[in-house]
DNA sequence: TCTAATTTATGGTCCTACAATTGACTTGTC
DNA sequence: GACAAGTCAATTGTAGGACCATAAATTAGA
Protein backbone atom coordinates (compact mmCIF):
# COMPACT_ATOMS: atom_id res chain seq x y z
CA UNK A 1 0.00 0.00 0.00
CA UNK A 2 0.68 3.94 0.05
CA UNK A 3 2.48 2.86 -3.55
CA UNK A 4 0.67 5.13 -5.95
CA UNK A 5 2.21 8.69 -3.93
CA UNK A 6 3.99 10.83 -5.39
CA UNK A 7 6.61 13.71 -4.51
CA UNK A 8 3.72 15.72 -2.29
CA UNK A 9 4.53 19.91 -2.88
CA UNK A 10 3.03 21.45 -0.10
CA UNK A 11 1.52 24.96 -1.19
CA UNK A 12 2.10 28.44 0.46
CA UNK A 13 -0.55 29.29 2.43
CA UNK A 14 -0.74 32.70 0.50
CA UNK A 15 -0.57 30.94 -3.02
CA UNK A 16 -3.21 29.17 -1.81
CA UNK A 17 -5.50 32.39 -0.87
CA UNK A 18 -4.52 33.97 -3.62
CA UNK A 19 -5.93 31.22 -6.19
CA UNK A 20 -8.94 30.83 -4.13
CA UNK A 21 -9.89 34.74 -4.40
CA UNK A 22 -9.12 34.66 -7.77
CA UNK A 23 -11.74 31.52 -8.54
CA UNK A 24 -14.06 34.13 -6.76
CA UNK A 25 -13.58 37.08 -8.42
CA UNK A 26 -13.04 35.28 -12.07
CA UNK A 27 -16.80 33.38 -11.36
CA UNK A 28 -19.62 35.63 -10.49
CA UNK A 29 -19.03 36.16 -7.06
CA UNK A 30 -17.68 39.56 -7.75
CA UNK A 31 -18.33 42.41 -10.46
CA UNK A 32 -15.48 44.97 -11.07
CA UNK A 33 -15.47 47.27 -8.41
CA UNK A 34 -16.79 45.63 -5.42
CA UNK A 35 -14.43 45.92 -2.27
CA UNK A 36 -13.15 42.64 -1.04
CA UNK A 37 -12.88 42.27 2.46
CA UNK A 38 -10.38 44.11 4.41
CA UNK A 39 -6.89 42.88 5.26
CA UNK A 40 -7.79 41.89 8.55
CA UNK A 41 -11.14 40.62 8.23
CA UNK A 42 -9.06 37.65 5.81
CA UNK A 43 -7.11 37.30 8.39
CA UNK A 44 -9.71 36.54 11.04
CA UNK A 45 -11.61 34.90 8.30
CA UNK A 46 -9.05 32.65 6.91
CA UNK A 47 -7.11 31.94 10.31
CA UNK A 48 -3.96 33.35 8.20
CA UNK A 49 -1.40 36.01 9.34
CA UNK A 50 -1.28 39.50 7.95
CA UNK A 51 1.59 39.28 6.01
CA UNK A 52 0.50 35.80 4.24
CA UNK A 53 -2.71 37.49 3.19
CA UNK A 54 -0.92 40.68 1.91
CA UNK A 55 1.09 38.52 0.15
CA UNK A 56 -1.98 36.93 -1.56
CA UNK A 57 -3.14 40.37 -2.08
CA UNK A 58 0.30 41.15 -3.78
CA UNK A 59 0.14 38.19 -5.94
CA UNK A 60 -3.91 38.94 -7.23
CA UNK A 61 -2.45 43.07 -7.73
CA UNK A 62 0.54 41.78 -9.77
CA UNK A 63 -2.00 39.46 -11.90
CA UNK A 64 -4.51 43.04 -12.47
CA UNK A 65 -7.28 41.26 -10.18
CA UNK A 66 -7.18 43.56 -7.75
CA UNK A 67 -6.26 47.10 -6.65
CA UNK A 68 -5.54 48.48 -3.17
CA UNK A 69 -5.98 51.80 -1.84
CA UNK A 70 -5.01 52.99 1.39
CA UNK A 71 -6.46 54.95 4.07
CA UNK A 72 -9.93 55.42 5.80
CA UNK A 73 -12.86 53.87 3.08
CA UNK A 74 -9.98 52.35 1.04
CA UNK A 75 -9.31 48.53 0.75
CA UNK A 76 -8.84 46.06 -1.91
CA UNK A 77 -11.27 46.62 -4.75
CA UNK A 78 -11.43 44.21 -8.20
CA UNK A 79 -10.56 45.41 -11.30
CA UNK A 80 -10.19 43.99 -14.90
CA UNK A 81 -7.23 43.38 -16.43
CA UNK A 82 -6.21 46.19 -18.57
CA UNK A 83 -4.72 46.21 -21.96
CA UNK A 84 -1.47 47.77 -20.54
CA UNK A 85 -1.17 45.25 -17.70
CA UNK A 86 -1.30 42.11 -20.37
CA UNK A 87 0.85 44.43 -22.77
CA UNK A 88 3.84 44.43 -19.84
CA UNK A 89 3.64 40.67 -19.45
CA UNK A 90 3.93 39.83 -22.85
CA UNK A 91 7.23 42.00 -22.83
CA UNK A 92 8.29 40.28 -19.77
CA UNK A 93 8.45 37.22 -21.27
CA UNK A 94 9.96 38.94 -24.88
CA UNK A 95 12.47 40.37 -23.15
CA UNK A 96 13.28 37.79 -20.45
CA UNK A 97 13.70 35.18 -22.58
CA UNK A 98 15.35 37.18 -25.34
CA UNK A 99 13.11 36.59 -28.44
CA UNK A 100 14.12 37.07 -31.75
CA UNK A 101 13.47 39.96 -33.87
CA UNK A 102 12.56 37.58 -36.59
CA UNK A 103 10.37 35.77 -34.05
CA UNK A 104 8.58 39.46 -33.24
CA UNK A 105 8.57 40.16 -37.11
CA UNK A 106 6.74 36.76 -37.94
CA UNK A 107 4.38 37.05 -35.11
CA UNK A 108 3.92 40.81 -36.23
CA UNK A 109 3.07 39.59 -39.48
CA UNK A 110 -0.01 37.44 -38.55
CA UNK A 111 -1.43 40.19 -36.12
CA UNK A 112 -1.17 43.30 -38.07
CA UNK A 113 -3.12 42.51 -41.23
CA UNK A 114 -5.71 40.93 -39.43
CA UNK A 115 -6.01 44.15 -37.20
CA UNK A 116 -6.28 46.20 -40.02
CA UNK A 117 -8.61 44.34 -42.18
CA UNK A 118 -10.95 44.91 -38.72
CA UNK A 119 -10.26 48.09 -38.26
CA UNK A 120 -11.27 48.68 -41.72
CA UNK A 121 -14.51 47.13 -41.45
CA UNK A 122 -15.26 48.61 -37.90
CA UNK A 123 -13.97 52.10 -37.66
CA UNK A 124 -15.40 55.02 -36.26
CA UNK A 125 -15.51 58.15 -37.20
CA UNK A 126 -13.59 58.92 -33.77
CA UNK A 127 -11.05 56.28 -34.91
CA UNK A 128 -10.57 58.10 -37.96
CA UNK A 129 -10.26 61.52 -36.16
CA UNK A 130 -7.43 60.04 -34.24
CA UNK A 131 -5.51 58.43 -36.70
CA UNK A 132 -5.50 61.43 -38.81
CA UNK A 133 -4.50 63.70 -35.74
CA UNK A 134 -1.78 61.17 -35.19
CA UNK A 135 -0.79 61.22 -39.10
CA UNK A 136 -0.27 65.32 -38.94
CA UNK A 137 2.36 64.85 -35.82
CA UNK A 138 3.98 62.11 -37.79
CA UNK A 139 4.36 64.42 -40.89
CA UNK A 140 5.92 66.93 -38.71
CA UNK A 141 8.30 65.38 -36.84
CA UNK A 142 9.37 63.07 -39.44
CA UNK A 143 11.84 66.04 -40.86
CA UNK A 144 12.59 67.65 -37.21
CA UNK A 145 11.85 65.32 -34.08
CA UNK A 146 13.35 61.60 -35.15
CA UNK A 147 12.39 60.45 -31.17
CA UNK A 148 9.23 62.08 -31.45
CA UNK A 149 8.81 60.35 -34.95
CA UNK A 150 9.38 56.76 -33.53
CA UNK A 151 6.82 57.40 -30.93
CA UNK A 152 4.12 58.52 -32.64
CA UNK A 153 4.75 55.73 -34.85
CA UNK A 154 3.83 54.03 -31.92
CA UNK A 155 0.80 55.40 -31.44
CA UNK A 156 -0.07 55.30 -34.77
CA UNK A 157 0.03 51.54 -34.73
CA UNK A 158 -1.90 51.57 -31.27
CA UNK A 159 -4.66 53.67 -32.80
CA UNK A 160 -5.16 51.00 -35.77
CA UNK A 161 -5.29 48.38 -33.25
CA UNK A 162 -7.69 50.24 -30.97
CA UNK A 163 -9.61 50.60 -34.24
CA UNK A 164 -10.14 46.86 -34.78
CA UNK A 165 -12.24 47.26 -32.12
CA UNK A 166 -11.15 43.91 -30.51
CA UNK A 167 -9.28 43.88 -27.15
CA UNK A 168 -6.88 40.76 -27.30
CA UNK A 169 -5.70 41.51 -30.99
CA UNK A 170 -5.14 45.26 -29.68
CA UNK A 171 -3.17 44.17 -26.70
CA UNK A 172 -1.18 41.55 -28.64
CA UNK A 173 -0.46 43.57 -31.34
CA UNK A 174 0.51 46.87 -29.61
CA UNK A 175 3.35 45.21 -27.03
CA UNK A 176 4.56 43.09 -30.20
CA UNK A 177 4.54 46.15 -32.51
CA UNK A 178 5.96 48.23 -29.68
CA UNK A 179 9.00 46.49 -29.12
CA UNK A 180 9.47 45.78 -32.32
CA UNK A 181 9.93 49.94 -33.02
CA UNK A 182 12.08 49.81 -29.79
CA UNK A 183 14.58 48.04 -31.05
CA UNK A 184 14.34 49.80 -34.21
CA UNK A 185 15.35 53.08 -32.17
CA UNK A 186 18.36 51.40 -30.84
CA UNK A 187 19.59 50.58 -34.02
CA UNK A 188 18.91 53.83 -35.49
CA UNK A 189 18.14 52.72 -38.75
CA UNK A 190 15.21 55.03 -39.66
CA UNK A 191 17.13 57.19 -42.41
CA UNK A 192 15.73 59.95 -44.16
CA UNK A 193 14.54 57.76 -46.59
CA UNK A 194 13.09 55.16 -44.71
CA UNK A 195 11.08 57.66 -43.29
CA UNK A 196 9.33 58.48 -46.17
CA UNK A 197 8.49 55.16 -47.30
CA UNK A 198 6.65 54.83 -43.57
CA UNK A 199 4.77 58.00 -44.34
CA UNK A 200 3.54 56.68 -47.70
CA UNK A 201 2.70 53.33 -46.64
CA UNK A 202 0.57 55.32 -43.62
CA UNK A 203 -1.52 57.15 -46.00
CA UNK A 204 -2.29 54.24 -47.86
CA UNK A 205 -2.85 52.20 -45.05
CA UNK A 206 -5.50 54.94 -43.54
CA UNK A 207 -7.21 55.34 -46.88
CA UNK A 208 -8.08 51.69 -47.01
CA UNK A 209 -9.10 51.74 -43.98
CA UNK A 210 -10.92 54.84 -44.34
CA UNK A 211 -12.79 53.48 -47.54
CA UNK A 212 -14.10 50.34 -44.80
CA UNK A 213 -12.01 47.92 -47.75
CA UNK A 214 -10.97 45.36 -45.23
CA UNK A 215 -8.99 43.19 -48.27
CA UNK A 216 -7.30 46.23 -49.32
CA UNK A 217 -6.33 47.29 -45.59
CA UNK A 218 -4.91 43.85 -44.94
CA UNK A 219 -3.04 43.43 -48.07
CA UNK A 220 -1.16 46.85 -47.95
CA UNK A 221 -0.61 46.26 -44.14
CA UNK A 222 1.14 42.58 -45.10
CA UNK A 223 3.41 44.36 -47.53
CA UNK A 224 4.54 47.01 -45.51
CA UNK A 225 5.14 45.00 -42.82
CA UNK A 226 7.06 42.69 -44.95
CA UNK A 227 9.15 45.72 -46.07
CA UNK A 228 9.94 47.00 -42.54
CA UNK A 229 10.92 43.18 -41.86
CA UNK A 230 13.32 43.09 -44.36
CA UNK A 231 15.06 46.96 -43.91
CA UNK A 232 15.04 45.90 -40.47
CA UNK A 233 16.61 42.39 -41.07
CA UNK A 234 19.14 44.61 -42.93
CA UNK A 235 20.07 47.06 -40.77
CA UNK A 236 20.52 43.97 -38.29
CA UNK A 237 23.15 42.09 -40.48
CA UNK A 238 24.65 45.33 -41.37
CA UNK A 239 24.86 46.11 -37.54
CA UNK A 240 26.46 42.57 -37.11
CA UNK A 241 28.41 42.15 -40.15
CA UNK A 242 26.69 39.05 -40.70
CA UNK A 243 23.98 37.26 -42.62
CA UNK A 244 19.86 37.97 -41.68
CA UNK A 245 19.09 35.78 -39.68
CA UNK A 246 16.08 37.37 -39.39
CA UNK A 247 14.66 36.24 -42.30
CA UNK A 248 11.17 36.78 -43.28
CA UNK A 249 8.76 34.97 -45.07
CA UNK A 250 6.20 35.90 -47.81
CA UNK A 251 3.29 34.44 -47.23
CA UNK A 252 1.89 34.68 -50.61
CA UNK B 1 5.94 78.62 -9.44
CA UNK B 2 5.17 75.00 -8.79
CA UNK B 3 2.64 75.39 -10.99
CA UNK B 4 3.54 72.55 -13.03
CA UNK B 5 3.17 70.19 -10.26
CA UNK B 6 0.76 67.05 -10.78
CA UNK B 7 -0.56 64.76 -8.28
CA UNK B 8 1.84 62.86 -6.73
CA UNK B 9 1.99 59.55 -6.05
CA UNK B 10 4.07 57.53 -3.74
CA UNK B 11 5.16 54.18 -4.14
CA UNK B 12 5.22 51.32 -2.02
CA UNK B 13 8.44 50.22 -1.23
CA UNK B 14 7.87 46.53 -2.48
CA UNK B 15 6.88 48.23 -5.81
CA UNK B 16 10.75 50.24 -5.87
CA UNK B 17 12.25 47.17 -4.62
CA UNK B 18 10.62 44.89 -7.10
CA UNK B 19 11.02 47.18 -9.98
CA UNK B 20 15.13 47.62 -8.99
CA UNK B 21 15.30 43.98 -9.38
CA UNK B 22 13.35 43.56 -12.45
CA UNK B 23 15.66 46.38 -13.73
CA UNK B 24 18.67 44.25 -12.61
CA UNK B 25 17.59 40.83 -13.81
CA UNK B 26 16.48 42.42 -17.29
CA UNK B 27 19.51 44.11 -17.67
CA UNK B 28 22.87 41.90 -18.06
CA UNK B 29 23.42 41.47 -14.26
CA UNK B 30 21.80 38.16 -13.68
CA UNK B 31 21.61 35.27 -16.02
CA UNK B 32 18.80 32.53 -15.30
CA UNK B 33 19.57 30.27 -12.82
CA UNK B 34 21.66 32.83 -10.96
CA UNK B 35 21.10 33.43 -6.84
CA UNK B 36 19.85 36.84 -5.68
CA UNK B 37 21.01 37.88 -2.27
CA UNK B 38 18.85 35.88 0.23
CA UNK B 39 15.64 37.49 1.93
CA UNK B 40 17.71 38.70 4.98
CA UNK B 41 20.75 39.90 2.90
CA UNK B 42 18.26 42.21 1.03
CA UNK B 43 16.95 43.48 4.65
CA UNK B 44 20.22 44.69 5.08
CA UNK B 45 21.01 46.02 2.04
CA UNK B 46 17.99 48.00 1.33
CA UNK B 47 16.99 49.34 4.74
CA UNK B 48 13.36 47.71 4.45
CA UNK B 49 11.58 45.18 6.70
CA UNK B 50 11.55 41.64 5.69
CA UNK B 51 7.28 41.61 5.28
CA UNK B 52 8.14 44.35 2.09
CA UNK B 53 11.34 42.29 0.39
CA UNK B 54 9.18 39.28 0.54
CA UNK B 55 6.40 41.23 -0.79
CA UNK B 56 8.65 42.50 -3.90
CA UNK B 57 9.61 39.07 -4.71
CA UNK B 58 6.33 37.93 -4.52
CA UNK B 59 5.72 40.27 -7.19
CA UNK B 60 8.12 38.93 -9.35
CA UNK B 61 7.56 35.41 -8.65
CA UNK B 62 4.48 35.83 -10.46
CA UNK B 63 5.72 37.68 -13.00
CA UNK B 64 7.92 34.63 -13.98
CA UNK B 65 11.14 36.37 -13.39
CA UNK B 66 12.15 34.29 -9.99
CA UNK B 67 11.96 30.79 -8.46
CA UNK B 68 11.96 30.76 -4.57
CA UNK B 69 13.17 27.28 -2.85
CA UNK B 70 12.40 27.11 0.93
CA UNK B 71 15.59 25.03 2.83
CA UNK B 72 19.09 25.39 3.62
CA UNK B 73 20.72 26.09 -0.08
CA UNK B 74 17.65 27.35 -1.23
CA UNK B 75 16.88 30.87 -1.74
CA UNK B 76 15.72 32.99 -4.80
CA UNK B 77 17.35 32.48 -8.42
CA UNK B 78 16.53 34.41 -10.90
CA UNK B 79 14.18 32.31 -14.13
CA UNK B 80 12.34 33.10 -17.47
CA UNK B 81 9.10 33.51 -17.84
CA UNK B 82 7.44 30.09 -19.22
CA UNK B 83 4.95 29.98 -21.79
CA UNK B 84 2.84 28.62 -19.27
CA UNK B 85 3.28 31.69 -17.35
CA UNK B 86 2.74 34.30 -20.03
CA UNK B 87 -0.73 31.89 -20.83
CA UNK B 88 -1.92 32.29 -17.68
CA UNK B 89 -1.66 35.69 -17.94
CA UNK B 90 -3.70 35.63 -21.32
CA UNK B 91 -6.13 33.42 -19.73
CA UNK B 92 -6.20 36.01 -16.82
CA UNK B 93 -6.66 38.91 -19.28
CA UNK B 94 -9.71 37.15 -21.35
CA UNK B 95 -11.71 35.56 -18.37
CA UNK B 96 -11.15 38.97 -16.53
CA UNK B 97 -12.16 40.86 -19.22
CA UNK B 98 -14.87 38.56 -20.57
CA UNK B 99 -13.05 38.72 -24.15
CA UNK B 100 -16.10 37.57 -26.48
CA UNK B 101 -15.72 34.27 -28.37
CA UNK B 102 -16.07 36.00 -31.32
CA UNK B 103 -12.78 38.50 -30.49
CA UNK B 104 -10.88 34.86 -29.78
CA UNK B 105 -12.11 33.37 -33.06
CA UNK B 106 -10.40 36.48 -34.91
CA UNK B 107 -7.26 36.26 -33.04
CA UNK B 108 -7.17 32.70 -33.49
CA UNK B 109 -8.04 33.11 -37.53
CA UNK B 110 -4.61 35.57 -37.39
CA UNK B 111 -2.39 33.31 -36.02
CA UNK B 112 -3.27 29.78 -36.50
CA UNK B 113 -2.57 29.64 -40.53
CA UNK B 114 1.46 31.45 -39.51
CA UNK B 115 1.50 28.86 -36.91
CA UNK B 116 0.68 26.21 -39.38
CA UNK B 117 3.06 28.07 -42.28
CA UNK B 118 6.22 27.93 -39.73
CA UNK B 119 5.78 24.43 -38.42
CA UNK B 120 5.45 23.05 -42.06
CA UNK B 121 8.69 25.02 -42.39
CA UNK B 122 10.26 23.65 -39.65
CA UNK B 123 9.02 20.94 -37.87
CA UNK B 124 11.69 18.01 -37.06
CA UNK B 125 10.99 14.44 -37.07
CA UNK B 126 10.27 14.89 -33.61
CA UNK B 127 7.71 17.08 -34.41
CA UNK B 128 6.22 14.60 -36.78
CA UNK B 129 6.50 11.77 -34.43
CA UNK B 130 5.00 13.98 -31.34
CA UNK B 131 2.05 14.65 -33.77
CA UNK B 132 1.99 10.91 -34.93
CA UNK B 133 1.29 9.87 -31.48
CA UNK B 134 -1.09 12.36 -30.66
CA UNK B 135 -3.35 11.67 -33.96
CA UNK B 136 -3.32 8.08 -32.65
CA UNK B 137 -4.97 9.12 -29.21
CA UNK B 138 -7.47 11.02 -30.73
CA UNK B 139 -8.47 8.64 -32.95
CA UNK B 140 -9.35 6.17 -30.33
CA UNK B 141 -10.94 8.47 -27.94
CA UNK B 142 -13.26 10.09 -31.10
CA UNK B 143 -15.76 6.89 -30.63
CA UNK B 144 -15.18 6.52 -27.30
CA UNK B 145 -14.25 8.92 -24.61
CA UNK B 146 -15.18 12.60 -25.30
CA UNK B 147 -13.33 14.62 -22.93
CA UNK B 148 -10.26 12.66 -23.93
CA UNK B 149 -10.99 13.50 -27.16
CA UNK B 150 -11.13 17.63 -26.29
CA UNK B 151 -7.75 17.59 -24.31
CA UNK B 152 -6.03 15.50 -27.13
CA UNK B 153 -7.33 18.22 -29.44
CA UNK B 154 -5.77 21.10 -27.01
CA UNK B 155 -2.76 18.52 -27.32
CA UNK B 156 -2.58 18.71 -31.18
CA UNK B 157 -2.77 22.53 -31.31
CA UNK B 158 -0.03 22.61 -28.71
CA UNK B 159 2.31 20.43 -30.73
CA UNK B 160 1.77 21.90 -33.86
CA UNK B 161 2.08 25.23 -32.23
CA UNK B 162 5.47 24.02 -30.95
CA UNK B 163 6.90 22.70 -34.32
CA UNK B 164 6.68 26.34 -35.72
CA UNK B 165 9.50 26.87 -33.34
CA UNK B 166 8.36 30.62 -32.21
CA UNK B 167 7.92 30.68 -28.70
CA UNK B 168 5.80 33.69 -28.49
CA UNK B 169 3.71 32.62 -31.13
CA UNK B 170 3.16 29.59 -29.56
CA UNK B 171 2.32 31.38 -26.10
CA UNK B 172 0.10 33.07 -27.79
CA UNK B 173 -1.28 30.38 -30.18
CA UNK B 174 -1.86 28.05 -27.07
CA UNK B 175 -3.36 30.23 -24.92
CA UNK B 176 -6.38 31.65 -27.78
CA UNK B 177 -7.27 27.62 -28.69
CA UNK B 178 -6.92 26.07 -25.21
CA UNK B 179 -9.67 28.80 -24.39
CA UNK B 180 -11.68 28.10 -27.51
CA UNK B 181 -11.51 24.57 -26.81
CA UNK B 182 -12.94 24.87 -23.52
CA UNK B 183 -15.41 27.15 -24.21
CA UNK B 184 -16.43 23.90 -26.77
CA UNK B 185 -16.73 21.51 -23.84
CA UNK B 186 -19.26 24.26 -22.31
CA UNK B 187 -21.41 24.04 -25.12
CA UNK B 188 -21.08 20.01 -25.88
CA UNK B 189 -21.30 20.83 -29.55
CA UNK B 190 -18.91 17.76 -30.24
CA UNK B 191 -21.39 15.60 -32.65
CA UNK B 192 -20.05 12.33 -33.82
CA UNK B 193 -20.12 14.51 -37.35
CA UNK B 194 -18.05 16.90 -35.54
CA UNK B 195 -15.36 14.59 -34.35
CA UNK B 196 -15.35 13.16 -37.67
CA UNK B 197 -15.07 16.50 -39.89
CA UNK B 198 -11.71 17.33 -37.10
CA UNK B 199 -9.98 14.17 -37.34
CA UNK B 200 -10.83 14.96 -41.56
CA UNK B 201 -9.09 18.42 -41.11
CA UNK B 202 -5.97 17.11 -39.03
CA UNK B 203 -5.05 14.62 -41.57
CA UNK B 204 -5.40 16.78 -44.09
CA UNK B 205 -2.84 19.51 -42.02
CA UNK B 206 -0.65 17.38 -40.79
CA UNK B 207 -0.41 16.15 -44.14
CA UNK B 208 0.95 19.55 -45.65
CA UNK B 209 2.74 20.21 -42.67
CA UNK B 210 4.53 16.87 -43.28
CA UNK B 211 5.82 17.47 -46.63
CA UNK B 212 6.74 20.85 -45.86
CA UNK B 213 4.37 22.87 -48.18
CA UNK B 214 3.89 25.96 -46.42
CA UNK B 215 1.17 27.95 -48.24
CA UNK B 216 -1.31 24.47 -48.21
CA UNK B 217 -1.00 23.60 -44.36
CA UNK B 218 -1.41 27.54 -44.27
CA UNK B 219 -4.28 27.32 -46.69
CA UNK B 220 -6.14 24.49 -44.85
CA UNK B 221 -5.97 25.80 -41.37
CA UNK B 222 -7.19 28.85 -42.33
CA UNK B 223 -10.49 26.90 -43.72
CA UNK B 224 -10.29 24.85 -40.71
CA UNK B 225 -10.37 27.69 -38.50
CA UNK B 226 -13.23 29.47 -40.00
CA UNK B 227 -15.24 26.12 -40.62
CA UNK B 228 -15.06 25.37 -36.79
CA UNK B 229 -16.16 29.11 -35.84
CA UNK B 230 -18.98 28.54 -38.07
CA UNK B 231 -20.26 25.61 -36.51
CA UNK B 232 -19.34 27.22 -32.79
CA UNK B 233 -21.10 30.15 -33.80
CA UNK B 234 -24.15 28.58 -35.00
CA UNK B 235 -24.04 25.97 -31.24
CA UNK B 236 -23.69 29.46 -29.59
CA UNK B 237 -26.90 30.84 -31.54
CA UNK B 238 -28.54 27.80 -31.12
CA UNK B 239 -28.40 27.47 -27.36
CA UNK B 240 -28.54 31.26 -26.90
CA UNK B 241 -31.31 31.13 -29.46
CA UNK B 242 -31.01 34.45 -30.83
CA UNK B 243 -28.65 35.22 -34.38
CA UNK B 244 -25.03 34.30 -34.09
CA UNK B 245 -23.12 37.33 -32.80
CA UNK B 246 -19.88 35.45 -33.32
CA UNK B 247 -19.80 36.16 -36.98
CA UNK B 248 -16.58 35.33 -38.68
CA UNK B 249 -15.25 37.19 -41.36
CA UNK B 250 -13.33 35.16 -44.30
CA UNK B 251 -10.46 36.74 -45.09
CA UNK B 252 -10.71 35.65 -48.96
C1' DT C 1 30.20 1.25 1.41
C1' DC C 2 25.92 2.34 2.50
C1' DT C 3 22.48 4.20 5.79
C1' DA C 4 20.76 7.08 9.29
C1' DA C 5 20.99 10.96 12.33
C1' DT C 6 22.49 15.78 12.85
C1' DT C 7 23.48 20.27 11.60
C1' DT C 8 22.35 24.71 9.82
C1' DA C 9 21.18 28.24 6.46
C1' DT C 10 17.27 29.37 4.22
C1' DG C 11 12.39 30.57 3.23
C1' DG C 12 7.50 30.28 5.55
C1' DT C 13 4.46 31.87 9.09
C1' DC C 14 2.81 34.35 12.93
C1' DC C 15 2.53 38.21 16.11
C1' DT C 16 2.63 42.98 17.74
C1' DA C 17 3.19 47.69 17.29
C1' DC C 18 3.25 51.90 15.03
C1' DA C 19 3.28 55.17 10.89
C1' DA C 20 0.98 57.06 6.85
C1' DT C 21 -3.02 57.83 4.35
C1' DT C 22 -7.45 59.54 3.37
C1' DG C 23 -12.31 60.32 3.25
C1' DA C 24 -15.94 61.61 6.36
C1' DC C 25 -17.26 64.29 10.09
C1' DT C 26 -17.17 68.31 13.15
C1' DT C 27 -16.28 72.72 14.30
C1' DG C 28 -15.43 77.45 13.59
C1' DT C 29 -15.88 81.64 11.07
C1' DC C 30 -17.88 84.99 8.33
C1' DG D 1 -26.13 79.26 4.90
C1' DA D 2 -21.53 78.54 2.95
C1' DC D 3 -17.05 77.76 3.13
C1' DA D 4 -12.72 76.73 5.44
C1' DA D 5 -9.99 74.48 8.72
C1' DG D 6 -9.32 71.09 11.92
C1' DT D 7 -10.32 66.43 13.97
C1' DC D 8 -11.32 61.66 13.77
C1' DA D 9 -11.22 56.84 12.59
C1' DA D 10 -10.66 52.91 9.61
C1' DT D 11 -7.61 51.12 6.56
C1' DT D 12 -3.31 49.98 4.28
C1' DG D 13 1.95 50.45 4.77
C1' DT D 14 6.08 49.34 7.32
C1' DA D 15 9.05 47.63 10.86
C1' DG D 16 10.98 44.16 13.91
C1' DG D 17 11.17 39.97 16.33
C1' DA D 18 10.34 35.13 17.18
C1' DC D 19 9.76 30.66 15.85
C1' DC D 20 8.54 26.80 12.46
C1' DA D 21 9.42 23.97 8.22
C1' DT D 22 12.46 22.59 4.75
C1' DA D 23 16.26 20.54 2.69
C1' DA D 24 21.04 19.92 1.39
C1' DA D 25 25.44 19.06 3.38
C1' DT D 26 27.82 16.86 6.86
C1' DT D 27 28.77 13.61 10.21
C1' DA D 28 28.17 9.31 12.81
C1' DG D 29 27.22 4.74 12.76
C1' DA D 30 26.45 -0.02 11.09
Amino acid sequence: MLDGLRHIKVPKSSDVLAERLKQEILGDGYTPGASLPTERELVSTTGLSRGSVREALRILETQGLVHTRAGRYGGTTVSQPTADHLASHINLYIKGRSVTLSALVEVRLALEPMVAALAAERRTEDDLAILRAIAKRIDWSADNDLSAFLEENVNWHDAIAAASHNDLLHAFATSVSGLMFEASQIKEFASAEVRQRVLHAHARIFAAIEAGDAELARRRVERDVQAYASILAAAVAAAAGIAATAAVRPSA
